[in-house]
RNA sequence: GCGGGAGUAACUCAGUGGUAGAGUGCGACCUUGCCAAGGUCGAAGUCGCGGGUUCAAAUCCCGUCUCCCGCUCCA
């Protein structure tokens, strides 16, 4: 079937309790979002899962959760005090938004408007996408010192880091270091549902290896990662890589390629139907430098005056000192739920025509495993045996009991929010012990025994469930 | 910031000057029992907010707030 546009899935997402407007009572909050009952569940499995995969799953990679605020220095050695903003102006013939570092000028050098042509352009006025805040009882304006930042990244907390962790783990190169956290960004233009928000978070690693062999990695890593979407069971078809052109890497970046998902399928141009999912960068050793005490400008004078640490690495195999070469796998956890519940999305027809949603999730990322659903409420003896049943699978995964409808609503409201299996009680259950497992997908049904239907359930829905 | 769209029940929406509505959903009960079954009853709205016109405003006028979409940027 045609693939669901966002639209479709704010839909589901506010019926099914998936995600609410924030502050709603409110009015809301622009751009905000909150994760409802189940959708914290499946933004939990997504970074279970990735957590898994590139923590648990590796031999070369440790993890941190470091603070949100950091010290201010660390955002202006980064560069983000400076580069992390943009200039803005605006055409006041034609109302468009340019960024005013990118404007060509016309024959007397003023700058003019791409669109429109004008150069009646409002000034330039700086934009800074870090928010900030303030530290201790004291005014930014009383005492400059108070003035902090909420982090637009989580790269740098792992690369003040990075002798913490490579020294106590006693870690060679080369190796990473993973970190799941929210983020901060002031951006001009949020929307399109989770897509783009303010605060969001981000799933990223920082792989430290020799520089030169870093152009090779960086490739591994690409293909690594398009890897870990599919296995997700995200169609191969609404996945793309994206080379980044030059002029648009960020002021840290030697190469970076993007695995972009097919989030606005209704959008004609087909080069618009494509967005950032995830962001695989070569930072080079921009960043352990510009934190280190050691290195010198070409006079001769510290770069960084306010570090107390060189992060350099003594190569033992090679006897070598070096500033390691860094590959970043970034993703976005929003993102990601987007796309999985994008991806996940399907209608099927029913005899009588009537149409159904089934949210075909990967069983590791469902909300709920199972729902133990009695075929007749009426008769007490069916209603406590599916409640024992309920109660004996909650330990092991995620599990619910429904009873409030016939069975046909029952089926459908679990197919709807992507339940893998639905277990029904009926009369025959109360003399042979045995229950009927309904399949989301194929709704084809098998008859278990309730001895066995906890591991019959976690075989089927895989082990790391 | 600019342009466009929209705010009425939990959701989707109807209602264009005269008692606040429908469908879905939700709750209770009865009946039923394998793919959104039927019935009865019920809870639920300061019609975004403020002001004005009028005998009378969800409806007309003015103001205001909020959200959504588009424009830059990115996970």
């Amino acid at each position: 079937m045609a693939a669901p546009n966002i639209e479709t899935i704010v839909s589901l997402s506010k019926r099914r309790g998936f995600v609410f407007p924030s502050s709603d009572i409110y009015g809301g909050l622009g751009s905000a979002w909150d994760y409802g009952p189940l959708g914290v569940e499946i933004c939990n499995n997504v970074k279970q899962a990735w957590w898994r995969w590139m923590v648990h799953e590796r031999d070369d990679m440790e993890g941190v959760d470091s603070s949100i605020i950091l010290n201010r220095l660390v955002w202006k050695y980064s560069g983000h005090e400076d580069t992390f903003s943009d200039p803005l102006v605006d055409c006041k013939e034609c109302k468009t938004r340019l960024r005013a570092d990118k404007l060509e000028s016309d024959a007397a050098g003023k700058p003019k408007c791409p669109n429109c042509g004008s150069t009646n352009l409002t000034e330039p006025r700086a934009f800074n996408l870090m928010f900030r805040t303030t530290i201790g009882a004291a005014a930014v304006e009383d005492d400059p010192n108070a003035l902090a930042y909420l982090r637009p990244e989580t790269a740098q907390g792992i690369f003040v880091n990075f002798l913490n962790v490579q020294t106590t783990m006693r870690r060679k190169i080369p190796f990473g270091i993973a970190q799941i956290g929210k983020s901060f960004r002031n951006e001009v233009t949020p929307g399109n549902f989770i897509f783009r928000t303010r605060e969001f978070e981000q799933m990223e690693m920082e792989y430290f290896v020799r520089p030169g062999e870093d152009e090779g990695v960086h490739q591994e890593w690409i293909d690594y990662c398009h890897q870990w979407f599919i296995n997700l069971g995200i169609s191969g078809e609404n996945l793309r890589f994206y080379e980044q052109p030059k002029e648009e890497l960020a002021h840290y970046a030697k190469r970076t390629v993007d695995i972009h998902y097919r989030f606005f399928p209704e959008r004609e141009d087909e080069e618009r139907q494509w967005d950032e999912l995830m962001g695989i960068a070569n930072r080079t050793d921009f960043d352990l430098k510009a934190h280190s005490k050691k290195p010198e400008d070409a006079e001769g004078k510290r770069v960084n005056p306010d570090s107390t640490e060189d992060l350099s690495y003594f190569d033992e195999a090679t006897k070598e000192r070096y500033y390691p070469y860094v590959i970043e796998p970034a993703a976005g956890v929003n993102r990601t739920v987007l796309a999985v519940l994008m991806d996940a999305y399907s209608e099927k027809t029913t005899d009588k025509g009537e149409k159904r949603v089934i949210l075909k999730l990967h069983p590791q990322l469902a909300p709920i495993k199972a729902a133990v659903l009695p075929l007749a409420k009426n008769k007490p003896e069916i209603v406590s045996m599916a409640r024992g049943l309920k109660r004996e699978l909650q330990p092991s995964m995620r599990t619910v009991y429904d009873d409030t409808g016939g069975i046909g609503k029952l089926y459908a409201r679990q197919d709807e929010i992507g339940t893998p299996f639905c277990v029904t009680v009926d009369h025959q259950s109360l003399e042979d012990e045995a229950v009927t497992v309904r399949d989301r997908d194929t709704w084809n049904q098998e008859r278990v025994k309730t001895a066995e239907l906890a591991e019959y359930l976690r075989k089927r829905l895989g082990v790391s469930c």
